[in-house]
Order: structure tokens, then C-alpha cells, then sequence
DNA sequence: GGCGAATAGTTAGGCGGCTAACCATAAAGA
DNA sequence: TCTTTATGGTTAGCCGCCTAACTATTCGCC
């Protein structure tokens, strides 16, 4: 989510010299720290810049890749309520990405006849047959860019970032928690 | 810079089980992109929180790092294009950040007397001392964040995202070397 | 049966990305 | 010199992200 980084990150002799002005620096997980989401951004960027020749965006791609792996078959009910949930973003901005989706025809939204307060999104022909042309370019992306990776190395990068991500959890789990209660 | 993210990233038998219909699906770079991404995102989530806090974004965080560190002693002039040059962020996003740290009172604009086409933009005493009261717990986050890893795979980690890094200009940097023939 | 709580979806408003277009000024060259 | 080109900064408009507030419907319980 950053997008605003440092081109040039800081140099390892510069973290240990800022170190010693702040006692809270411990500079290896600084310069992990920046490195991960550095290169999470340029990754990002990497797939996003070949979406938008498809004219689509990484947010509605990903709501397209949902709706076709959870409508499997054809008529699996999904509202956007779910699809916030699934894509891990707020329902206001899942609103926002059908908006966007329903104009370009890509999806349908009909309300649904029995819960009249949901609504079910559908994927079309035509959004279907996009991402039939956009997945074989995309899949070919994220193989070249980890390409420069073994299989050995990749799975230790996976291990790695599994145990950040757990630990990200520790902070944003207990807010969650907290609310629930 | 994704934000949208499958909530539940795909077991790895489904991609394989993918893999059968798309050929160009490499499961296991797909998967290590997908953790790449989803971690770099949570790992922005928590320090976001954190400066949120203060009433900031990662962003204007940003701007005040680099003139924090570009501008040590005192008067060095910072413009709007090198700040954003050193964001790695468009001059027009530029603009923008400013208008909101100036408004905040953390960073002040003022004409530059000799090119008159530039902008001096310095960081006030406000600004400064509210870099001072975030730092410590911004640093004690990125420790936090860090430290299921060792210093051993912290370094592991850096190498192998600096490989993807190294990968990712591959795709981007071509794009701007064009641009500047 | 009816009232309150929960749920689905949207809207409003803010922020921060971007590109493209636009001025003002400076630099370079015929 | 004077025009052209380059450069610095802003503006306008699009998108996607958020939270908070709102409407409509359903559920649950008295």
C-alpha cells in the first residue's frame, strides 16, 4: 500500500549511524523491513503495468479472479458483501469496483428476488472472455519475475514472509478482536 | 501498492490444480508473488496504523524523512521535483503532500528569490518535533514486525528480495530508458 | 404483530496515487 | 536578440482506498 517510498533506500552504514541516535532503530529490521516493501511495490507495479493494457486495474482484476474461482459453474450467489470480505477490502470500495465493472460490462447486478436487500453480482461473457485473454500474460509475469528465485529459494522466501505475516497479525488481530467484543 | 488482495491467498494444491488448465501458471512463483505481495501490504498496514496515530500518512511521513535527512544542517534547498524524485512519486502527487503538510503547519513553501520558477520547501519546528515524538514507536514497530526472523534470515530475506527487485526493473526499467532516448 | 437489532448496499467526503494539460521562468541556440 | 526548448510547479480529472452516515430489508424476541 505504500507507493510513497524512498527511491534510494538508505544505506546499511547510514541505518547503523542512525542507530545511534535512536536506540529504537535495530537496523537489520529496518532494512528488511524497507527492502520487503520496496519490493512488494515494484512487484505490484510489474503486474498492474500489464493489466492496464487490458485496460483494468489490479482492484478489479481481482474481483474478476473471485467471481470466476467462486461461481465455479454458473450460479453461485455472490453480493458484494462477500466479495469485500474475499478481496479483503471495505464494502464501500467493493461498491465502488462494480460500479466501475457494471459500466465496462464485464459484471452484471441484479437484485436478488428472494433477500431483496442483496444484490448478486455475475460475471458476463464478455468479462469472462477478458480475463481468458489477460491470465496467460499475467501468469507468464509473476513466473519471469520469479525467475531469478530457485524452487529452494522460494520456499524459503514463502517460510520467511509467513512468519511476518504472523506476526502482522499480532498487531492488527487484537483491534479486530476488540471490536468484536 | 495493491490493497486488494485475495483475503485467503489459494492453498497451493489449487494451484497446481490450476496449474493443469493454464500452462503458464507456475505454481510455485505464483505463490511466493502472492505472499510477497500480501505481506508487503500487511507490513504497510501496521506502521500505517501506527503514524495514523499522529494524525499522518505513510506518505507525508515520507516528505518528512527525506527532508529530515536531506536538509541535516539547515538551509538546504528541497523543491518539489527533487522531493518527488526522491518519493519516488509524481511531481503532481507532490504537490498534493505538500498542500496537506503545509496545511498541517509541519512544512512550510516559499519562492525560491533566485530561480523563480522554484519552490523552497522546509520543514518547521512543528514538523520536526513531530518526526521526534513518531520515530521511536515507529522504529519499535518495524523491531517488533521483524523479529520472529533472525539476524541470519533477515539477511536471507533481503538477498532474495533484492533478486526480485533486481527482476522487477527488468520489466520497468527498459520502459523508462525508452523514454529517454 | 410489532419494535429493535443486525445486515446489505450505497452515498458522501477525504486522501493519495496517476496522467495530461497548463503557466511561468530559465537556458540554449540560430 | 529572440525564439525554441527544457524545466518547475500547479491544476483538473480519474481511480481506488478509507470511514461514517444513511436507507432498506430481514431477523429475533417480547
Amino acid at each position: 500500500m505504500p507507493n510513497l517510498l524512498l527511491k534510494d533506500l538508505p544505506r546499511y552504514e547510514c541505518l547503523l549511524e542512525a542507530a545511534k541516535e535512536f536506540p529504537d532503530l535495530d537496523p537489520s529490521a529496518c532494512e528488511a523491513f524497507l527492502h520487503l516493501l520496496r519490493t512488494g511495490d515494484e512487484s505490484a507495479r510489474v503486474v498492474e503495468a500489464n493489466l492496464a493494457r487490458h485496460n483494468i486495474t489490479q482492484g478489479r482484476f481481482g474481483v474478476l479472479m473471485i467471481l470466476v474461482n467462486r461461481c465455479a459453474g454458473d450460479t453461485s450467489t455472490l453480493g458484494p458483501a462477500e466479495l469485500a470480505d474475499a478481496a479483503g477490502v471495505s464494502r464501500a470500495t467493493m461498491t465502488g469496483l462494480i460500479d466501475t465493472l457494471e459500466r465496462d460490462g464485464l459484471v452484471t447486478r441484479e437484485p436478488d428476488t428472494v433477500d431483496r436487500r442483496m444484490m448478486l453480482v455475475r460475471l458476463t461473457a464478455k468479462g469472462r472472455s477478458l480475463l481468458e485473454e489477460i491470465l496467460p500474460d499475467h501468469f507468464k509475469n509473476m513466473t519471469l519475475l520469479m525467475s531469478p528465485l530457485s524452487e529452494f529459494e522460494r520456499q524459503t522466501l514463502v517460510q520467511l514472509l509467513t512468519k511476518i505475516q504472523q506476526q502482522a497479525i499480532k498487531f492488527t488481530g487484537p483491534v479486530s478482536a476488540a471490536t468484536a467484543v
